[in-house]
Formats: structure tokens, C-alpha cells, sequence
DNA sequence: CTGTTAGCGCGTTCAA
DNA sequence: TTGAACGCGCTAACAG
């Protein structure tokens, strides 16, 4: 029936429900041969204790909960990959809220959250954030891992070797050739989008390019805004190389090329931040930073479950390392 | 502190919980004087009442479950786009378990949710599944309702029409000229898997080809497996066309022609069942089948909601529509 | 319209 | 080693 309860248990076993519930808990209190009778009848009627009566006596809900931007983007879904793994290791169940990049739903979320329903959070801050009040106050009150879009406040954290990688990429366009490199903007507030748009200038500056402002494209989360800026780009400021910080960049500068007649890899090369799986079956494939998403996503909650373990606060900062994977769109031929 | 109880309201109003309980479910019998006091404390205080007690009393929880098979998949992602934005607009939370195509992971999740944790359940089935007794079980005792992927047994679910777009795509690739049409086969023991390949069939059948079996691939979730027989595939029966039922196996189409020098449309043209948002930057593009994963997501919340509102079970089916975007991979060029 | 009482199922005293 | 009693916070039944 799954209604069975421990009142039931102890009725059909002659011994209380407190005997029973501490024989479930195998409590060093109870004997061997009564924990055996308790599990075996427990087993057999396929007993389940009920979460909600447990929540309220233990304030456990051996539940977390996962606030990100968007899902239909392959980080975002790689890492609730591997959150997922680590939640169902551990036993734990996961809930999902979807900001859309709207700090106003991500507010709404949280004060949700803290009505105590979830033992610790996963966050990946939303983008047009400028009030950033609700995470400090949630970090006091939840256990909260943030994972690869942070804020200055966070204080548990995982990320990507975020300013290297974009140097590292800046650097690959100047060795294919590249003169005159685009950054393509965003997230500017968060310290993802500020490292990589650090990483590109300082690159800019060890190969003795110029910094030319107008080759700094600031995009939002306004495809059609977006699109007028490359369009712009493109067709005025013609850049030989351009990086973009973001997946979605990417494929709009495709489908721009693809309109305005440019050619990729020969008028303008092109790496992008993206885990796209299909990145090398692009037309020309893509040359990428591929950020180690799954691991990322498992390591977030490893951190979140051993702080909820050790009811530790002591603020941790994990690095992991991004790929630069060279493809055609910056010229390099694959096998 | 977001610790305040009903019993708090009630002192500092003078007011018994009772009261203060019926006042914030806004209930007719209590005056609004009172009701204005109770929601103005409230507020002020932001109390948020204790999702265990109440669940413990409602026997509710405002959560529903979500099983995938995955997620790193577009169609699955942007079905949980619609699901959680219905989920979201009816003050539902989502919470999410992946079985990764196995049934045994499956069959645990459903288990754990029969601990009546959650009001309802939303759910695509694994594709390895051969026992559904679970999925049996489950119906009975929590309200269910399947989309994409059904099984026979399924009361509540939402689908596609894949018999039909099977068949268009079929006689697409016909109507390109291809002779040696090959389908390849997965889910075959789900209705979706089914359908698609009785489209298929029929639509041979309406074109007056043969059936030649060897050109029915019957693929697995083991990609080397699959790997090693379309290599056999392309090799020796070389076929002139593809149906590919499951988007991974075009692109392993595309891998396994690039290793073989096999040109594509030219040699063969491709059509597949794929979300994939980057279809038309693929090279060559890809001609899809595209469900409409977010309204089917929405369309299966929103299902599941009526039955939860409402307590009726009656059997319902809901058919969305696909769409057959032709492109490059057929030799169809595209502006 | 408001209050009293009881109990959802569990885990934790404290006493036996 | 076991059990009786209580309370987590909320809501439903019944009085007043």
C-alpha cells in the first residue's frame, strides 16, 4: 500500500514505536535479534517512512535544490548531469528552478528556499543581476555552493580557470594570424565575464595589439539586440578574429557570416567558449573552450555535501581547468 | 529569521493558531478586519509556513517529479523548459530524476516516490525497459502522466505524430530519389520506437519499395556497438538514404561518413528525429523531424495539473505535431 | 466569527 | 534493552 507506518510496525511486532523507530535508525540501544525482526517486517512491507512527518522532527529534507540560468544549454545540462550523480550517491533528491537569467525570479526562488524545504543550495548566478542583496542573505541561512557564474560575495565556490583560457584563446587567434580580435561580451557583473574579458585584454596586451574599444562587443540577453551589434561588427568593424564568451555568440556570428557572405575561417576566425557537442560537425567546425562541465557540476555538490556533512562554513574556492580545442573555424585542420 | 510559526502570528495578535490559520488560506469564515491584521503580520514578519507540518497534515507537497532518461539531450531539455514553467505558474516545485535508459534506476526512483513525497509524476521511459511493472504500479497509486516516450500501458500521455512524420520523412528522402532507404531503429520496444518504424515501413510500402531487412538497424544505447554497425552499415549495404529515429545516431551518421570519405548529401542523404538548435550550422545542414519539445513538456504539466485538480483519471492522449525541415543533408538548399 | 482540541507520523526525551 | 509521553507546525472538526 506504501501507508504503512511505524505505528503499524510496531503493532504487528508487539513493541512500540519508539523501539521500532530506533531499531530503523539501528540505535546501538536496540538488540540484535529485535533490529533483525524490525528490518525484515520493514523490508516485506515494503516500508517507507513518511518524508514530511520525518522533515519536521529532524528540519532535514534530504532534499537540494539547483537554481540555474537555463537548461536547454549544454553546460548547464552536463552539470545537472553530474550534480545528479553525486545527489543520488548520496541519497539526496534534487529540485530545479529555472531563472532565466532573471535575478527577480532567482530572488523569488530563493525566498522560497528559505522557507527551510531544502537542506543546501546549488546556485549558477542569474545575469542581469545588479542586486545581489538575496544571495548574501541566503548564504548566511542555506548552505549554497555557487559553480561557474559566481559573485563577488560567494563564498563556496567552483569555477573555471576562466582569465587563462580566454588569454588562451586571444593567443591562439594572434599565432592564426588575427590583427584585429573581437570580444564578444556578457555576464559583465559576474566574475566569469569579467575574468574572460580580462584574460582577452591582458592576451591583447602580450602580443602588443592595441586595445580598440570598439572591438569590445557588451551583449545582453536580447537576441535581437545582439544580432544588430554583430551586424554592426561585421559589417563596419570588420575584426580578422573574434572571441566570444558565450556559446549562443557563436552560433549568431555563424548565422551573421552565413547572411553577410563572410567566410569562416578565411575573412574571420572564431572561438567561442561552448561545450556544443556537435561543435566539430559545425560548418566549419568549431574551435572551442570546452569547460569540464559534468566535473564541475560533480564537484559543486561534493562540496555542498560535505559542508552539509561537517556543518562547516570555511569559504573554499575550487579551480578547474578549461580545453582549447582547435578546429577550422580558426583554421586548424582536424583529423 | 524565516522561523516564525503560525503559533507566533497567533500570540502576538492575540489570536488562537486556528484563527491565523484559516485567516492566511483567506477562508469566509473570518472577518476581513481580522484577515487584513493576520496578512499584515505576515507579511511584515515574511512568514512562510513549514512546508513539512503542512504536508504532514495535507497530505501534499505542491511538488511533482520529473523522470528523464537524460538531459544533456535538446528535446528532453526544452520539454523541461514547458514543464517548468507550468510547474512554476501554478506554485508547483520539480523535482528531477534521470535514469539514464536504465529501467533498474527507474524502477528505484518510482519506488521512492510511492513514499508519497510528491503529488504527481511526469515521466519519459527508459528505453531499456522490458519489465513495466513498475510503471503498472505506479499509475495506480500516483497520478502519472507519460510524454514522448510511453508504453503500452499508459492511461495519461502526450505524444507525437511519429508514425506520420516517420512516413514523411521516408517519402522525403524518396522524393530525393533514394532507393535504398535504411531506417535506424531504437526504442524498439517503446510505442514511440514503434511507430516510427511502422511510418517507415509504410511508407516503403506506399512508394512500392522492397523491404530489404538489412537495412533495418536496430541500435542499442551502447554507442561503440552502434558505432561498429553503422560502420558495417555504410560499408557494406550502403544504403542511398537514412531515417535516423534518435538525433545521437545522426550525428553518429555524420562521424562515421566523415572517417569513410563518404559524402553526404551526395552519396547519402540523412534525415533525423532532432531538437538540435545548431541543425542548420551543421555541414551539411541536417534535415529534421523537430517535436515540439517545450509544448509537449507544457501540454504534459498542464495534463498532469487537470488530473491533480480535479481527481478524474479518465485515459487521455494528446497528439502534437512534428515538423519536417528540410535541409542540406536531403539536398535540399536553403536560403 | 473565533477558539479548543486533536492528530498527521516520526524521533527524542526520560523513566522503567 | 524497551516503552510512555510529548511535541515538531499545521489544519480539520467541532464548539461556542
Amino acid at each position: 500500500m506504501g501507508e504503512i507506518t511505524i505505528r503499524q510496525l510496531a503493532e504487528t511486532l508487539k513493541l512500540s514505536t519508539a523501539t521500532v523507530s530506533k531499531a530503523l535508525q539501528n540505535s546501538h540501544e536496540i538488540s540484535e535479534a529485535t533490529k533483525g525482526r524490525v528490518f525484515e517486517l520493514a523490508k516485506s512491507l515494503n516500508y517507507r517512512p513518511n518524508p514530511f512527518a520525518r522533515g519536521l522532527r529532524r528540519h532535514k529534507s534530504n532534499t537540494i535544490a539547483v537554481i540555474l540560468p537555463e537548461i536547454a544549454d549544454n553546460f548547464f545540462a552536463q552539470a545537472i548531469n553530474g550534480i545528479e550523480e553525486m545527489a543520488r550517491q548520496q541519497g539526496y533528491h534534487l529540485i530545479i528552478y529555472l531563472s532565466h537569467d532573471s535575478s527577480e525570479r532567482e530572488a523569488f526562488f530563493i525566498n522560497d528556499l528559505l522557507g527551510r524545504y531544502v537542506d543546501g543550495l546549488l546556485i549558477s548566478v542569474s545575469f542581469d543581476g545588479i542586486d545581489f542583496t538575496h544571495l548574501d542573505e541566503i548564504q548566511g541561512k542555506l548552505p549554497t555552493v555557487f559553480f561557474d557564474r559566481t559573485y563577488s560575495g560567494s563564498l563556496l565556490h567552483v569555477t573555471n580557470n576562466d582569465f587563462e583560457s580566454a588569454y588562451q584563446a586571444t593567443k591562439h587567434l594572434f599565432e592564426c594570424g588575427c590583427r584585429q580580435i573581437s570580444f564578444l561580451s556578457i555576464l559583465q557583473g559576474l566574475e566569469v565575464g569579467n575574468q574572460r574579458l580580462q584574460g582577452y585584454l591582458s592576451a591583447l596586451q602580450d602580443c602588443g595589439l592595441m586595445l580598440n574599444p570598439s572591438l569590445i562587443i557588451n551583449c545582453s540577453n536580447n537576441k535581437d539586440d545582439n544580432q544588430a551589434k554583430l551586424q554592426h561588427l561585421m559589417k563596419v568593424i570588420k575584426p580578422d578574429g573574434i572571441v566570444s564568451s558565450v556559446e549562443k555568440l557563436a552560433k549568431l556570428c555563424y548565422y551573421t557570416c552565413n547572411d553577410l557572405g563572410i567566410t569562416i575561417p578565411g575573412d574571420v576566425k572564431i572561438v567561442s567558449f561552448s561545450n556544443l557537442d556537435s561543435a566539430s560537425l559545425l560548418n566549419p567546425s568549431l574551435t572551442t573552450i570546452t569547460q569540464p562541465a559534468y566535473e564541475i557540476g560533480k564537484q559543486a555538490a561534493t562540496m555542498l555535501f560535505k559542508v552539509l556533512k561537517n556543518n562547516n562554513y570555511e569559504a573554499e574556492n575550487m579551480v578547474l581547468r578549461s580545453e582549447l580545442i582547435k578546429r577550422q573555424s580558426t583554421n586548424v585542420s582536424v583529423v
